[in-house]
DNA sequence: GGAGTTGTTTAGGA
DNA sequence: TTCCTAAACAACTC
């Protein structure tokens, strides 16, 4: 599920264990899911360790222990919970930070996710130098329109899901981006107008922001009046001029448009 | 049983 | 060299 909104609900979910020591680790090391982490240092680095804050970036999650760092990617399925210590561990609990009365979980069904782990103080270097986040004031007009020249023949929606210029967008995002601008997918990012790609820059801001607003606090619903709740449906029409809503593979990913709305 | 899934990485072609 | 595409990863649901 997650992208930038969904990745926010998700960090908050351990914050009822900020400022207590995590007493034990409990973890299969051999998965994939924590590729590049040394063997017995999740445990080394973390128990014992105090939980002192947490933020996100796009789709990454930093979470700040007093004896390093513990970053969470979920991938296609993965999710952050917390329940009570005696709970019985779901099927895919591939991580577990044991504390007082309460256990930090990390599950993820098809293992697309990733575990990272710095020890010792400050953040780490893969925490450093990533690119301006939509929601931040660095996202700003230039950056979308240089990384629309940087890749003038990939299509609007493949560039869109490029983290290294929008980071925390993901599929259904693109699709409600390009649609609130009333671009198409499959247009080639080199062809935007002036116009065009400031209504780009600017709706991309726009989503990520009212996406916080309405997932990232409570995991609800964007409003109908949006593509969101409509793209999925057998037979979905656009919620603005009732077309029956296009759907085909752009960019390797399943896309939904209006032909209306965003003529090629 | 087959197709499809809101993500990233990698290999290899252009 | 740089850009771009397709496949691989893997488990679940419809």
């Amino acid at each position: 599920m997650p992208e930038l909104a969904e990745v926010e609900y998700y960090r908050k979910q351990w914050d009822p264990g900020l400022n207590q020591k995590v007493s034990g680790v409990t973890c299969r090391e051999n998965l994939r899911i924590f590729r590049g982490i040394p063997p017995g240092s999740l445990t080394a680095t973390l128990q014992g360790a105090r939980l002192l804050s947490s933020e996100t970036h796009g789709k990454q999650m930093l979470f700040r222990f007093d004896k390093g760092c513990l970053g969470v990617h979920l991938g296609m399925t993965g999710e952050l919970f917390a329940e009570k210590a005696d709970h019985a561990p779901a099927k895919h609990a591939h991580l577990i930070l044991h504390q007082k009365g309460r256990d930090l979980v990390f599950s993820d069904p098809r293992l697309f996710g990733r575990i990272r782990l710095h020890s010792g103080k400050g953040d780490p270097e893969w925490w450093k130098d990533l690119p301006p986040d939509p929601r931040s004031k660095d996202f700003t007009l230039p950056i979308v329109q240089q990384a629309l020249s940087r890749r003038k023949n990939t299509p609007l929606k493949a560039l869109l899901l490029q983290q290294e210029h929008f980071p925390g967008i993901g599929n259904w995002m693109a699709d409600e981006i390009l649609w609130q601008s009333r671009l198409h997918p499959a247009q080639k990012s080199g062809t935007l107008t002036e116009d065009e790609s400031r209504t780009l820059w600017k709706t991309t801001r726009e989503v990520s922001k009212q996406a916080l607003r309405v997932i990232g606090k409570d995991f609800s619903d964007p409003p109908d009046s949006w593509l969101f709740s409509h793209r999925w449906k057998k037979g979905g029409i656009c919620p603005r001029c009732g077309v029956e809503l296009e759907r085909a593979e752009i960019g390797g990913r399943t896309t939904c448009w209006c032909a209306h709305c965003q003529p090629k």
